[in-house]
DNA sequence: TCAAAAGTGTTAGAGGTACACCCATGA
DNA sequence: TCATGGGTGTACCTCTAACACTTTTGA
């Protein structure tokens, strides 16, 4: 900051993202293969440089919307700075990654060289990307918990037991529909549109549709144990 | 990252920190005054250059003990990365924030432009700093909450009071003695040491002494709502 | 023996989970 | 009318807040 006159090596700040999507009943992310050395042929997040006129996130959306066409992420959160020095080889890259979400009813174009692989199934990765896609899926599962971050998996309407399939494909075990239902109303975040779905040809009651009444993401269950003292509280 | 020739602008990317200390009842943190400009007489956080051989969690851990004698932090944790082109004037900065603890028992030697400042009456900062600092401020909230984080803010050996007392000063509201004894104690945190502090001159009970069991930080209340299926629970 | 400070017992309430049961549809 | 899938009611359990009460000290 006050250093003056440093050897200054080469400094190169990039950003890049783990996009996961529920696809086919799990949850998956982007990656492309990469054609050149180095790490020719492993599997890489998309990313790129941080331009001089934008921050960290104006550029990963920047780069979603330009390279790999995902214009409709509905979240976009940063994770943290990567920054082993010999984390890439050659010149240095000091990497920002991001989460960010795709909701299940889109399926954006892709370049040749890109696909969705299951999180639990990753190819061999390139650098650290293996590392910064376990920490999104990480920080996804836990605020699946504590926010209202579904909205971002979730088509705009959909019946309770297709939100279920997603939670329980994004946490990785088996959701509760009933439950489900219960803690997202009770928190309000859930709200019915009044229509249903057809039953499918082998019967059953037909699914209520819901939607979420949020479309930006919030701390709807802020687990604050020790909490303030409530109003009539003397708090000692 | 696959970018060749780009015209490729300075890039200096910085490490800071909040340090964070609860000290005379109240949260403060760690402040320099800054003599030149741009912003000179503005307070700002302790941190600088990442260099070439260390990643960031390093640079930050260095720069601490270096610049600012302490090396006894307990507690460090990256924020975020503040990234807005011009965050600081002239040639383009990027900065890794970190969170930062010292135990209330110890009082660092400082440089003669180093002060502590109350989070909730801060001077004029520098640059984004009071916003990195408020970040910290409310990491450190939550986190008390549904982690042990609590070890970092408090000495070896504490009674409850006074265990009470740096919660207060952090949350920034009353907590109670007797509710966070028992929450700490059930979820395994605390170990009384046996031994009891001796009364002050107007008497009382003589109180406890209790020791954190852990040193680093864990996640000790993972508030998941929606858990995982319980053994006998068939999962529909 | 009284005031002060610490610590425990106990009740009440919030929020979730599990599961039984009821509802609405197609064949 | 039966199978199928959706939705509701309810009992139970865990955790926390609040607060009364007991314990242990100094004066």
């Amino acid at each position: 900051m006050t250093d003056a006159t440093t050897g200054t090596p080469p400094l190169v700040h990039e950003v890049l993202a783990a996009v996961l999507q529920v696809r086919q009943g799990s949850l998956r992310v982007l990656l492309w293969e990469r054609a050149l050395e180095p790490h020719a042929h492993r599997w890489s997040l998309p990313g790129g440089r941080l331009r001089a006129d934008e921050d960290v996130e104006a550029s990963i959306r920047r780069q979603l919307a330009e390279k790999v066409d995902v214009r409709q992420v509905a979240h976009v959160e940063q994770l943290a700075v990567f920054s082993a020095p010999d984390r890439v080889p050659g010149p240095r890259v000091v990497a920002t990654a991001f989460l960010s979400l795709v909701p299940s009813h889109l399926d954006p174009a892709l370049p040749p060289d890109t696909e969705w692989h299951e999180v639990s199934a990753m190819p061999e990765t390139a650098f650290d990307h293996g590392a910064i896609v376990l920490r999104a899926r990480n920080r996804l599962r836990a605020k699946l918990s504590y926010t209202n971050i579904g909205f971002a998996l979730a088509p705009p309407v959909f019946t309770v037991s297709a939100l279920r399939s997603l939670y329980s494909a994004a946490l990785g075990y088996r959701v509760s529909a009933t439950n489900l239902q219960r803690v997202l109303s009770r928190r309000g975040l859930l709200e019915p549109t009044g229509e249903t779905e057809r039953p499918g040809r082998s019967g059953g009651r037909p699914a209520a549709l819901f939607r979420f009444l949020e479309a930006t993401m919030a701390v709807t269950d802020p687990f604050a144990v020790l909490k303030p003292p409530s109003p009539r509280g003397t708090g000692t």
